[in-house]
DNA sequence: ATTCATTTTTGAGTTTTATCAAAAGTAAAT
DNA sequence: ATTTACTTTTGATAAAACTCAAAAATGAAT
């Protein structure tokens, strides 16, 4: 079964789960399937969801003086979500949207919270994916704080070694802190190199 | 006693403990007063510590073409590690400093392993704080994505008040991302109105 | 194939910030 | 009080990125 295969991918990469407590998991867990380009939270919602990209990708962006800005980009087996809402309990000022027709893994902040209270291993889980987060968020703090955007540029190229296809020029500008007239101008410095 | 306190506070704003795991906690944290200016953490090191600061201040900063760059400053009921080397226990690319003398509670790393093993509490308690820090530096990337060196100048005076009293202003401008000419620039801008 | 809407690229001028250099200010030590 | 070392400010110039505008390219729909 599907669930199957992609907790067995989060628990290896993460920390193992108990027979039962993966019995749970996959009792609260929900499969979604999401077409191109909906909005699955919007700024002002509360949003108890918390999402695990099986196929396609998604993005989060929030508005500032009318503009887009992205936030976080999630494809194949990234987690996303609209974290601080999530974690705070608090109205989101963050959109999710899709970026191509998406398959997520949907869990609900209440069955977490449910189960982390039940579960050790669960709880385990939960320290150590936040503590991966909180380390990719630091990676890109060094990386907004002192590179150049060309830098900026070819880390997230190693990260998303085909990003250019799956989301648009303005959404990845936004995204290294730059407007997408610069980025288009550093793309094609690049390639005539 | 100190350690009391400390533990009360943080339990307090975070998670709480049982006595049985918070005596255990109390055995394992040691209290360390370090004098002004002092490094404990050098490039290259591995570190197995984390710190908690009582009274005092310290900074993590890393060398990028000899430039000295701040990371992350921590005050009293800051937390502050070299995050990345802690974590994944790889060599530093941090060193950690006093800015002031200094008086921090030091857990270790096996220490902290060994409660989140033993006791469920605690391994929650890691992981509401790696939420908080999470969610600390998600404002953060916010803060340098798009918004301009003033108002990230303000949002820093926000979180810590007097920290022009407490740091050097190389260090403020490095951890904002700008230079230190420019941030003098902006100070004296910002003092005219 | 053609149209329409959207995305990306290019251009010109402006603003912001960096860089390099020097001057001014501050603090500790003799 | 004077020296010394260090930090902060100021000035001039250069580089990077932004803004606004328009042209080119792409892609979906008829």
């Amino acid at each position: 079964m599907m669930l199957d295969e992609i907790l067995q991918g989060i628990t290896q990469n993460i920390s193992p789960l108990s027979a039962v407590t993966l019995a749970d998991v996959k009792r609260l867990a929900k499969i979604r399937e999401v077409p191109k380009n909906e909005i699955l939270v919007r700024e002002g919602d509360y949003s108890y969801e918390l999402y695990y990209v099986v196929k396609g990708g998604a993005r989060a962006y929030y508005l500032k003086d009318g503009k887009t800005i992205s936030d976080w980009f999630a494809f194949e087996n990234d987690f996303i979500s609209s974290i601080v809402s999530f974690f705070l309990e608090v109205p989101s000022q963050h959109y999710i949207e899709t970026l191509e027709d998406t398959t997520f893994m949907v869990l609900q902040l209440k069955d977490i919270e449910f189960l982390c209270d039940k579960y050790h291993d669960f709880e385990r889980l939960g320290r150590l994916s936040t503590t991966k987060t909180m380390l990719q968020l630091q990676q890109r703090i060094v990386s907004l704080q002192f590179k150049t955007s060309k830098e900026r540029y070819d880390s997230l190229l190693e990260k998303y070694p085909k990003i250019e296809l799956r989301a648009p020029l303005g959404d990845i500008a936004s995204y290294l802190g730059i407007t997408q007239e610069t980025l288009s101008r550093l793309r094609s410095r690049k390639n005539r190199i």
